[in-house]
DNA sequence: GTTGTCTTGTCAATATTTCAACTATCCCGA
DNA sequence: TCGGGATAGTTGAAATATTGACAAGACAAC
C-alpha cells in the first residue's frame, strides 16, 4: 500500500519542489510583514482589502456577494468582516433599491480617512517586502502565473475586476 | 491630511497593482483547491505541510522550534496543531534527550500510512492547479522570486531547508 | 397567481489562530 | 554555585474563520 500507491504518481521534480516550498514560504513571510506594517491603523490584511476595494466603487458602495468576489473571501467571512469594520465605524450596511434581498456595504467618511491613511503605508510595505526586491519582469510573470492559476480555478473571472 | 500625505507616495504602476492583486487572488484561489483535495484525508494544508516535514526528518521526528520553522508558523500554533494530530494518532510527542526543555513531535506508523495516502493527490492537486500550468521559467522566476522575498524578511534563512 | 427553485445574506455552532502570560530548562559569568 | 537572562514549549482566553442551516426576496414556469 505505501509503495504501491506510489506507482504511477508524477512527483515534483527537486526544482519544482524547491519553487513550491519557496513559494509557501516567502509567501507568509510576507503576509506576516504586511500584517505587521498594518497593525498601526487597527486593521488586519483582509480587512485593507475589503476597504481598499470599497473605495474604488463607484459611490463608494459595493454588494456583499461583489467585494466577496473582489477580495476572494466566502461570503459568510465577508459578513463577519463587515460587522467588525462597521462596529469600527468604517463602513455602513445599506438595503440595495434594486434588489430586495441585497445589501450594499458602504464606506463612511472615517473609513474613506482611514484607507487614505493606511494606503499609502501600505504600498510602501507591498514596494518594499515584494515588488521593489523584483525586477520588471519577475513582477510580469508572477502576474502571469497567478492569472493563469486564477483562470484555471475560477474559468469565469475577469482578469481586471479590481476596476468595477 | 487625506491629500497631504500622498505627496511622495511611490504608488504602484498600473502594471504593478495589477500583478499584485494578481497574485493575491490566485494565491487565495490556490489555497482553497489544495484544502480542497486534502479534505478526503481529513487535514488541512497547515497540517499536511507538518506531517509532510515530519516525515522527511530523520527518524520521522523533530524538534517543536524546528517544525515550526520549516512550516513559517508560530511555534504557539505548531503546539496546537500537534495537539490537534495527536489526537488523531498521526503523531507522538516525545521528550528530547539533549536538551530536557525540547520536545520532539514523531509520526506514528498510522501518521506514516496517512501521509502516504495524501501525498501523491496532494502532489497531483499542486501540479494541476499550479506546477503544470506553468512554464519551466515561470517556475523558475517564482521560485526566484519569493526566495528572494524569504532572504529579504529572514536574513537567516537557509534556502534549501526542506531537507534537514 | 401559485409553485418550485435559485440567490443573498445572516446566524449559531464549531474549529482554528493569535496573543500574552507562564513553567521549565539551559547557559554563562561572577 | 549562584543568579540572571536567554530559550523551548505550553496554556487558556479572546479574536477570527468556517460550516451548514436558515429566512426572505427574486424569478421562471406553468
Amino acid at each position: 500500500m505505501s509503495t504501491g500507491e506510489s506507482e504511477g504518481v508524477r512527483w515534483l521534480s527537486h526544482g519544482e519542489q524547491q519553487a513550491w516550498r519557496a513559494y509557501l514560504r516567502g509567501h507568509r513571510e510576507l503576509e506576516v510583514a504586511l500584517e505587521r506594517d498594518l497593525d498601526a491603523f487597527g486593521m488586519s490584511l483582509p480587512e485593507y482589502e475589503l476597504l481598499s476595494m470599497l473605495s474604488e466603487q463607484d459611490g463608494d458602495r459595493a454588494r456583499m456577494s461583489v467585494l466577496a468576489d473582489l477580495v476572494v473571501q466566502s461570503r459568510s467571512r465577508v459578513t463577519h468582516t463587515a460587522k467588525r469594520l462597521e462596529a469600527r465605524g468604517w463602513v455602513r450596511r445599506e438595503p440595495t433599491p434594486e434588489d430586495g434581498r441585497g445589501v450594499a456595504l458602504a464606506l463612511t467618511p472615517a473609513g474613506r480617512r482611514t484607507v487614505e491613511a493606511a494606503a499609502p503605508v501600505h504600498v510602501q510595505s507591498v514596494r518594499a517586502n515584494f515588488v521593489d526586491l523584483l525586477t520588471a519582469d519577475q513582477v510580469a510573470t508572477v502576474h502571469d502565473a497567478f492569472a493563469q492559476v486564477r483562470a484555471h480555478l475560477v474559468p469565469g473571472a475577469r482578469a481586471d475586476d479590481e476596476i468595477h
